[in-house]
DNA sequence: GTGTTACGTTGGCCTCACCAACGTTGGCAA
DNA sequence: TTGCCAACGTTGGTGAGGCCAACGTAACAC
């Protein structure tokens, strides 16, 4: 890694913004390097996630689900459809829709990359303890709230 | 914006490294959108800003200081010396190097970029009290701090 | 001197994120 | 019913950040 490994210039050391990069960008290539054993990447974990929790669903939808644009849903959703993780049928209800579903496979493939990123998520807040890590979750989720309801 | 404007799988709202990626890339619009003013991008800031505090260097000096990769640092400093905001001059006491300076002009656009950088801050943490803020930081740092001494 | 290391540079690749355009299909209103 | 607009899937392209491999040249250690 390293990457970060030096320092970055002093001044932004200390800048929020900075830090949040520096310290996603670090969890970023965890994860990857996780789900790298998968050869599947956040795209499609994020796709079988939302398909485990709330269904079938067509790819639009999908797309709203997860924040991925339409056009790389259909990319991705060739990749898992092409590993035999999700089948694509066109709706018969509306014939501009298709309806993505999980396999077993993709199911079981789910499930294993959530336990990938459960283990990232130890090694990342290896340092913390078990209340600094609520702490951060809440600080966290409160900046995505409010700027997300803007 | 958007992005993450809904909501992405339930799963992944609660995951540490994903409320971090999230965070970060809001902040990281935020920041591009500060920068476009100046028609320059992060890479740009990250070697002005190293440049005003430690001086003229190598490239390969900056770019282990900025964690940008030597080939990334080539385009970079092609394009501020392009604008006049650097100059690249020959090592004469090794010529492999090549020693690149601030002008003027790129000191002065350095601090308004810092300013850009400043504001951006408030915004992003606009929700949280000074202490919270602290508190956030820390956290962070102490995460960066663990993970770069590996 | 000879081999190793560092430097700048070119060119390529990947991920994530966006956008524009197109043809098709549905839904709605005139 | 027709005509229009919105939504869908798809293709192709862009940009930013981050990496890696290779090359020629220059410095250095032995």
């Amino acid at each position: 890694m390293e990457s970060t490994g030096p320092q970055s210039p002093a001044g932004l050391r200390t800048t929020p913004s900075w830090l949040l990069n520096q310290t996603a960008s670090h969890a970023a290539r965890l994860i990857s390097e996780g789900f790298a054993a998968h050869e599947l990447r956040g795209y499609h974990y994020r796709l079988l996630a939302a398909l485990a929790e709330s269904g079938p669903a067509s790819q639009a939808d999908l797309g709203r689900r997860c924040g991925i644009d339409r056009s790389d849903v259909v990319a991705a959703i060739n990749d898992l459809a092409g590993r035999g993780l999700v089948v694509r049928a066109p709706d018969r209800a509306d014939r501009r829709r298709n309806v993505i579903s999980l396999t077993e496979a993709g199911a079981d493939e789910g499930r294993r990359m959530a336990e990938t990123v459960e283990r990232v998520q130890q090694d990342l807040l290896a340092p913390l303890t078990a209340a600094e890590r609520d702490q951060l979750t809440r600080l966290l989720t409160r900046l995505l709230e409010h700027h997300s309801r803007t």
